[in-house]
DNA sequence: TAAGTGATCTCT
DNA sequence: GAGATCACTTAA
């Protein structure tokens, strides 16, 4: 079975470095109706506290209270009333950060995500390991710089230019696909 | 393109 | 306690 990573994985500052790292990884859900691991497509980056983009851009509140402690824990919450929003808080303790998982393979949108492989707030505090059956595998394959797409984050306008610009979104293209843009030029 | 949805935060 | 806001999705 592949290697759990756990929390020095997700312990350093370079939070956007982070989100590249979980690329490729697995998320995996194990629950009574057995194991599901899915990569790791789609990820954003929320920077610490200056990032106007983060919940934790206004202080610490209760709802992100876990984004100021130790990475390796989920940060579930609920948007629009409607979508559980699945983050892996990261960065040192009193350093708010977390990288929000957008897409998995065959499942592409946070909120779809979450409804479909049915994560919600329960696991909001708990560690990603095996034990609260919601953790997160090393890559089987590499993940080349060539097959990582960097885009603005999604839905975060309201943060200004200068955060939302920020190419913090990454994306893990379809095998092949990076092959393919090369050939093309 | 717009509505739905309800927790959360900020201001009275 | 009221009002605004919101890291989205779906149906039209």
């Amino acid at each position: 079975m592949a290697r759990v990573l756990t929390a020095e994985a997700w312990a350093g500052r370079d939070t956007a470095a982070i989100a590249r790292r979980l690329l490729g990884c697995r998320l995996v859900v194990g629950g009574s109706e057995g194991r599901r691991a899915l990569r790791i497509t789609e990820v954003e980056a929320y920077c610490g506290p200056h990032d106007r983009a983060s919940h934790a851009s206004r202080g610490r509140t209760p709802r992100n209270a876990v984004m100021f402690g130790p990475a390796g824990f989920w940060y579930v919450y609920l948007c629009y009333g409607v979508h559980e929003m699945l983050n892996l808080v990261t960065g040192p303790a009193d350093y708010p950060a977390a990288v929000l998982i957008r897409g998995v393979e065959g499942i592409e949108g946070p909120g779809r995500l979450t409804r479909a492989l049915r994560i919600d707030r329960r696991f909001n505090h708990l560690p990603a390991t095996r034990t609260t059956g919601l953790w997160i595998e090393e890559r089987d394959v590499p993940v080349e710089s060539g097959d990582v797409a960097a885009t603005p984050r999604i839905g975060v306008d309201y943060a200004g230019p200068e955060w939302s610009g920020k190419p913090w979104r990454f994306v893990l293209r379809a095998p092949g696909e990076a092959r393919a843009r090369r050939a093309k030029r």
